[in-house]
DNA sequence: CGATGATTGAATCGCATGTTTGACATTGCC
DNA sequence: GGCAATGTCAAACATGCGATTCAATCATCG
């Protein structure tokens, strides 16, 4: 399906690096060719001359990244699907097939954790249009093969609620993933940045209730007359 | 606690307005003061006349924005904490308290649905430091009452793990209302755009369950060892 | 009216941006 | 060695930016 060449070294390999992290620190409009090169301690003629243009260099730096998780995601997918072959999966392994590779990805990165989940949201969040084609097929093609296997995992669920309930998912994530620093400051009680584990269980369960919401058996409602609330 | 005047009319007002609808398309960054006066039909001097600076309109554009729908965040809320004085809301009056106001709101601006959104969306996700310090200091208020007003709701969640589901919460509304347009480009079976309506009792189905989740009196597996699960 | 202060307008400042140029250095291959 | 191809470099280019200047205009009120 591609047929990418990441350098591996020499001054191509360094401009790459060398954008990822601002990038990931800053965002992408906030970031000039002079400070990637600055940092690359290359020539300012440099990225136009490997690139041909820095949005292009941009397109790359997304690229590099998350071609693999993508991958990653939908092998886990796949094994998931095998291993369930036919019946309803359990919607937290689902779940968890599309938010591991983050943490598994990230040990194979040159960023720190803080980064490469900036890097992550930032894509989605500043460049969601922009962004390069093939980067965006592949993210059509995942968003629905988990829709298949969500609708499978979730027959009582309408298909137009199970739409807009991924976006909910989606989007809790990769907000989550930019903004975990900003929300934790904004929480009077915040406790100290925990690790990425912690966060994708806690994650995974959130998500997991919210896609299940009204196929559940029928629960005794607990308190009050929240089944009569009015919507 | 404020003290702000929001220009009626004359050119302070349409460089407001002009403002507004500009960051709300394109984004803060990419829009210029040329961009804003020329909309505006004013001249570029008018707006570090009026406002002393770019990033300074910035923030009155936010503040006028915002402002309201905080304040109706709160008031909602005080109406929900009065009704069930003492005892424990049901989440969804609380969710509803914190998500309606952007669709009653809606109708007092200028901007189309599609443009107001956005903007929520923005100041998020573009400009969540930078923020001027008077709409911090009511979100970090807002954050801190609707806590509360949840963990009274909520007693058997761990106030830890509350913390982290009202991120989720926050973080998926955010980016909803910023994304919808990519999400449903992205998802193949893309239905027209819906109703602010429909959107916001579908999500507060989704984040209720996912705030309630563990709670719940004991549900029957329905299928799979997924209460063993391993996280 | 005329004076005073608020507002507007055209022109311009200094600066940072992405990109291009052309000379120079390095590399790899015959 | 010779000679392309490839890569590097300092310098410059054109453009757009936010901000400022200062004279012209306007509105308000004595």
């Amino acid at each position: 399906m591609r047929a990418i060449n990441f350098p591996e070294s020499g001054s191509k390999r360094k401009l790459l690096d060398a954008a990822e992290h601002l990038f990931a620190d800053k965002g992408f409009e906030a970031v000039s060719v002079r400070d990637i090169t600055a940092l690359a301690k290359t020539n300012v003629a440099a990225v136009n001359y490997h690139f041909g243009s820095r949005e292009a260099l941009l397109g790359m730096v997304m690229s590099r990244y998350m071609v693999p998780i993508n991958e990653e995601r939908l092998a886990r997918l796949e094994t998931v699907d095998r291993k369930w072959s036919g019946k309803a999966a359990p919607v937290e392994e689902i779940i968890d097939a599309f938010v591991r590779p983050l943490a598994t990805q990230v040990r194979k990165s040159d960023l720190s954790e803080r980064l490469f989940y900036k890097l992550t949201g930032r894509i989605f969040a500043e460049q969601a249009d922009g962004m390069p084609p093939q980067i965006e097929e592949q993210l059509r093609q995942i968003i629905d093969r988990f829709t298949r296997s969500f609708a499978k995992a979730l027959p009582l669920v309408a298909p137009e609620d199970l739409t807009w309930r991924i976006h909910f998912l989606v989007g809790g994530m990769i907000y989550q993933l930019t903004h975990q620093d900003i929300l934790h400051r904004l929480s009077s009680g915040a406790s100290g940045t925990p690790t990425m584990e912690a966060t994708l269980s806690r994650f995974i369960r959130f998500a997991a209730a919210g896609l299940r919401e009204g196929t559940e058996p029928m629960e005794p409602a607990p308190k009050g007359p929240q089944a009569t609330f009015d919507f």
